[in-house]
DNA sequence: ACCTGAACACCGTTCAAGT
DNA sequence: ACCTGAACACCGTTCAAGT
């Protein structure tokens, strides 16, 4: 019961051009614009955001740099073209009105999740004004549920920015931890790795200044990514409900 | 470079130069960690934080890029020590329980405003473990906020993050938004050029695919940033407040 | 028409050599 | 001890010249 966002018509790569001699181009895939971002995306994945440069999305399609120049404006319109293929697999949800906490949920996790696949993308979402295709996709899937949840049209449209901010953030937080000096250890060994240097740090605080930080170095370092971002949209999804119920 | 210290008796004959005092070396100030910050603050303030090259606070500092790693390790922990001067402005709140709410919500405005004076600080807080000096006196506070509202510990754990969540993304989209394609304008022009451009959109959207942003446009555009952020904080505490009556 | 080598104007950072 | 010129290994982007 969901429609995903690509498509977009004539998006396809099929350049349709009869090239019938593969003996004097070896298996060498024509550059395009899909193979531009397919390459830079496969190097976000591996090594980071800050690994694409054009010189290395470059090397990667066996060419110089100059060549990305014909399918991409520059570095930055790659980005937001990168992005954009990203948030296309995020898929959205039909409106079942009993469920709408739960679908706000779960487009939120899914977009999450896309970015985070692609250490860096979500800095790139959060320094966007929200206009492109997918992004207005995402708003008006959000403002549905949301008025399917009964949420006023007002408020709705604040808090589609606002779920859009957390998600963003989130994201962003989650990809930079994993990137800041603990790479080489598993999600989860770094979560814990994460958390117990945390632990340490909070509990090693002087009392006298830290007080509370001090005494709730547990709670300060419960939950993983995971159930951080579920209270964040819980939590904020509960005071759009008391708001509504105030009307 | 015609201030460097070596060439000053370039011109005249045999000028006495037993004498090092201030004639000699006009009024530079001798460099210090405090210096090389301050330098790339200004710069930050005046033209953003991608300005902020070694080489550019070099030359504010009428020296070369290489005399800063004397200061400094690197860009990235200039960078850091600078947000800390920033958020270091930041007034703390002494808990006043029956004001808790608006406390916490002029912390984090204070805490927005600060970042937004100096634009990219933002991202540079979002990619940071919360484990530097500044950052932990923030959480201090707003644990003693949360716990003086009567907010149980785990959900003001929690909340601390969200909180700051929020405010450093808000404050990452406030100053993107600033730069990207409507410099020159005041901020509040800014603000009507963006709010028009954007209604525009979504009026001009097609109502089959986008029924929701296309009738709700004004409710999409409406409000400035402080009255979005506003909306965040408060339907947040909202919810954290109908969380505690829960239990 | 498509591609690219070479160049331009930048970066952060290092280090031997100066004072 | 402090400072720095020059160099190194990179960037993004442009453009004349190739095929």
């Amino acid at each position: 019961m969901s429609t995903s966002i690509s498509n977009s018509g004539a998006g396809s790569p099929a350049p349709s051009r009869r090239n019938r001699s593969t003996r004097d181009r070896p298996a060498k895939t024509p550059l395009s614009e899909d193979a531009v971002i397919n390459a830079a995306l496969a190097i976000t994945r591996r090594d980071g955001l800050e690994a694409v440069t054009m010189r290395r999305v470059a090397t990667e399609l066996d060419t110089g740099a100059a060549s990305l120049y014909v399918y991409v404006a520059n570095r930055d319109e790659l980005l937001h073209a990168m992005l954009d293929r990203v948030l296309a697999t995020v898929p959205l949800a039909t409106p079942a009105p009993e469920r709408w906490r739960e679908q706000i949920y779960e487009l939120m996790v899914a977009a999450r999740r896309a970015l985070e696949a692609h250490p860096g993308m979500a800095a790139v979402l959060l320094g966007e004004p929200p206009i492109t295709e997918r992004t207005m996709d995402g708003a008006e899937n959000l403002l549905a549920l949301l008025r399917a949840g009964g949420v006023m049209p007002q408020d709705a449209a604040l808090a589609c920015d606002t779920l859009m901010l957390i998600m963003s953030a989130s994201a962003t937080e989650a990809d930079v931890r994993r990137t800041a000096g603990f790479a080489g250890f598993s999600i989860d060994a770094q979560h814990d790795e994460i958390a117990s240097h945390m632990r340490d740090r909070f509990t090693a605080l002087p009392n006298a200044r830290y007080p509370l930080l001090n005494e709730h170095a547990d709670e300060m370092v419960a939950g993983d990514v995971e159930e951080r971002f579920r209270f964040a949209i819980e939590t904020f999804l509960d005071g759009i409900a008391a708001r509504s119920r105030r009307r």
